[in-house]
DNA sequence: CGCTTACTTGAGTCTGGTCAAACGGGGTGG
DNA sequence: CCACCCCGTTTGACCAGACTCAAGTAAGCG
């Protein structure tokens, strides 16, 4: 099990400094690990976890379901991120969790969750910058989905996955390796697989990208910025609980 | 002003009861009030607020903009929110809010934030549960905006409208009057006014809704749920800061 | 009364969806 | 080792939902 002391997260500079207490403290709060298989479920809709979760390493994806089947994937979850707060609100999930590679996870147990509130205020404030984080996330994609075309979406996702990966040093200069495939783009970018494809292949002509073998090259950032309306983050460190 | 130990809103049966210290703290933490015009920008994308607010009255929208003018209305505001948190993790806002109507806001000061996270735990974890429930709409929205067709989205939206004025007394059992015109609809679901239009006259000629001088009937909600494919909540208690 | 804002409606277009089929590569069992 | 299969990708043909353009109506207001 990694001690959070020694974790390799915490290494990363997007990830704010921790005092010694902090650090002792969500030591503490940390029960265990554990380590789902690419393509399991990891939190389900409409059950209650009495968990709550940091991704230590590996891709999943956040995504409801119509009651006819139709998916909209939500978010993207990658190393640092803080899972299954919801539950805490709602007393049921309201969307499921499941991994696209392997992933480690540490566990928190929910019901410790008032004591970092009652001993560490600094660490409470944590939790809500989190959660305005991802809020801001979802405002994001709202208006990708609301008034961005499909060529500015596409465009749009792969640059925020690009930024995320980047972030935890998932990316170098040129690409990545998003552990997706065209089916996860389209469902979380509101498109049908097909269409989803065709315009892939038209970044793929104007230059902007090539995808092969998994890895994925973005072939001018800048340009691609361009297309999908996004601006570069220049990202605050963020707590990594 | 309106003291928060008589504010009209905590008598709702949405709000969860305060204790008297926590009533106290909160009217401590309220600074003022602030009044605004319909149409009015309460926050504004790009800027740094050093308030937070809380509604008291009125109805008011959240959005975002496209560089070039596209505008995506992310979610509603009514009384009871607590918007502007948004600022204390990004050091500006990344989304505008307008008024709707004539809107009376309570005003905290930021800076007092911090002192309700060391004194007040259980207050600290309110504000972590606001964020997790506007988290969770947005989710909702998502699916809308992915996943929904324009009949299902605007079925959608009207019963989402519905049950929000409800929860804070503003409908009645056949209907509201929320204060927006279709290119709200139509900026919040991503759908022209046009189309926007063409659907709402199909959902009138369903005989599911009827929409006259700013009154909402919902002439039977059950069938507009089904449209919807959206289930009724039983929400919870939530808290009013 | 004239102006503006919101709502309607029709015509024509196009983006994106559906259906269907085929391809390519990796894995597996005979 | 090869045949087969499955999954993900690719492509073409056709269709429809949603958009744009344009014009007209209704209602509210100074």
């Amino acid at each position: 099990m990694v001690p959070c002391e020694s974790c390799p997260l915490r290494r990363l500079e997007t990830f704010r400094p921790f005092t010694k207490e902090e650090l002792t403290f969500v030591a503490g709060f940390k029960t265990g690990e554990f380590s789902a298989e690419s393509g399991a479920m990891i939190l389900q809709e409409g059950a209650s976890s009495a968990h709550l979760y940091t991704v230590l390493t590996g891709w999943g994806f956040r995504y409801t379901l119509l009651p006819d089947g139709r998916r909209q994937i939500l978010n993207f979850v990658l190393p640092g991120d803080l899972i299954g707060l919801q539950a805490s609100v709602a007393k049921e999930m309201k969307h499921s969790v499941e991994a696209l590679t392997g992933m480690l996870l540490c566990v928190f147990q929910r019901e410790k969750l008032w004591e970092l509130y009652e001993r560490h205020p600094g660490l409470a404030y944590d939790i809500t910058w989190l959660a305005a984080l991802e809020e801001q996330m979802l405002d994001r994609h709202l208006l990708s989905l609301g008034r961005r075309t499909a060529l500015e979406r596409i465009a749009y996702l792969l640059l925020h996955l690009y930024d995320r990966a980047q972030s935890v040093g998932l990316a170098d200069k040129h690409g990545f390796s998003p552990p997706i495939t065209q089916y996860h783009l389209a469902d979380a970018l509101g498109m049908s697989i097909v269409h989803t494809n065709k315009t892939l292949k038209r970044l793929y002509q104007l230059k902007l990208i090539r995808w092969k073998n998994r890895r994925l090259e973005l072939l001018d950032v800048a340009a691609l910025r361009e297309v999908a309306h996004l601006s570069e983050e220049t990202d605050t460190p963020r707590p990594l609980i």
